[in-house]
DNA sequence: TTAAGATTTTAGTCTAGACTAAAAATTAAT
DNA sequence: ATTAATTTTTAGTCTAGACTAAAATCTTAA
């Protein structure tokens, strides 16, 4: 069993090896988790101890496959309780965070397997983000920008690169928002604009709307 | 913000006041909470400066107003996870405790204020216990022995005084477990036998049956 | 009413986590 | 290849909460 404090950073370890390979640094710890570098290397020398990671001074920290067995559950809790939070309690994809951060540490098997199961088992997040299964399997997906899509190729938004309002309100028009499923129907070369498809509606947009869209890829 | 360290000793404190009138010990204290009694005197002399309680040395601990508002913010939020637990996610009525007693220190208003609303805003916990409303009130109740009600008096069952096989197996054979409501139709004063209804059913018990059998009134 | 026994508090430790400041190691720049 | 700059670790503090042992107070019984 492990501690809050354990356990985030177990996560944060986790999401740090997504996205840049090999050993992160305790510095990139500290920075992601708003604490001090010191604070940093003496839990990974703990978690060290625990097999949870192998760390080497000076070099950084690598999740062990135990600690990405930890990694992976805590983030599968974390998705399934935004699930809840949005399909059954109604909040929007926006609020949901802080609260799951809280309900991710809730320790017991058996809660989360019956949530699992009461949510329709499901394979996304509200923001697009693929749920590991009770194996710890999930679907690899890549964050894109919509202008990288290619014909016939299909997103999820994920979110925006810029958010002024005009930018936002366009998106509202559209009927664009976080989980929106959108199928690049044609691309043209000469401009880099687009035809999509969103729910039932087909229409046009420039390069610059689809450069400023994240999607979500499988 | 309270700790979750905080909010158990509020919340025992609490349940202790019920019981018992006047100042709980800090002896009495650490018993139900299975710590020691000198750290619930540390803790008690800290919620004191917060103004939870007051405390006078050698007298025990008194919730003052604000004390008790957030115990029943924390009673309500527990007895609702257990509401969610049982009613949608299909747990025992006797496997939730320990994990409401995790999830009631979720700190998120509107999180209660929905999931009350998600669960049609229940007025009883599954034990059969009253749930605060979002102002504290709730529906005073007693548990009483069966056989301590009277004719056309009705009670929740939500325990046992004497749990042998052979009273349990009774129970299960005339479908009365927690929560199953009991209708006195009839008492016997000669032997303190009764007429009872269980959902559809009407039956005779004795003095020795109903004298096993705790119930809720309202 | 006073001494014995029980209860409660205080004083001093301990652990988990976080912090600051200083030391050590690594990396970069001349 | 050294020195300077940066990164990382170590050493020493701090706080919340828990604990033990000893001191203080309260209660009870003769």
């Amino acid at each position: 069993m492990y501690s809050s404090a354990e356990e985030n950073y177990i996560k944060t370890i986790f999401h740090l090896q997504q996205t840049k390979s090999g050993a992160v640094s305790t510095n990139a710890i500290a920075d992601s988790m708003d604490t001090k570098a010191s604070s940093a290397t003496d839990m990974v020398q703990k978690l060290a101890d625990k097999k949870v990671l192998s760390y080497v001074k000076y070099k950084g920290a690598q999740l062990t496959e135990k600690g990405k067995e930890i990694a992976t559950r805590i983030v599968r809790k974390h998705r399934l309780w935004e699930v809840f939070l949005v399909d059954k309690l109604g909040f929007h994809w926006d609020e949901v965070h802080e609260i799951a951060e809280q309900l991710e540490h809730i320790h017991s098997n058996e809660l989360i397997k019956r949530l699992d199961k009461f949510l329709g088992s499901p394979a996304f997040d509200p923001h697009g983000d693929p749920i590991p299964d009770e194996h710890g399997n999930f679907i690899k997906t890549e964050k894109k920008l919509l202008s990288q899509l290619n014909k016939s190729q299909f997103g999820v938004c994920v979110g925006v690169k810029e958010s002024s309002p005009e930018y936002l309100q366009y998106l509202d028009k559209k009927k664009i928002s976080i989980g929106t499923k959108i199928n690049v129907l044609g691309k043209e070369f000469f401009d880099g604009s687009m035809v999509i498809e969103v729910g039932r509606d087909q229409f046009f947009v420039s390069k610059k709307i689809a450069d400023n869209l994240y999607v979500q890829t499988t």
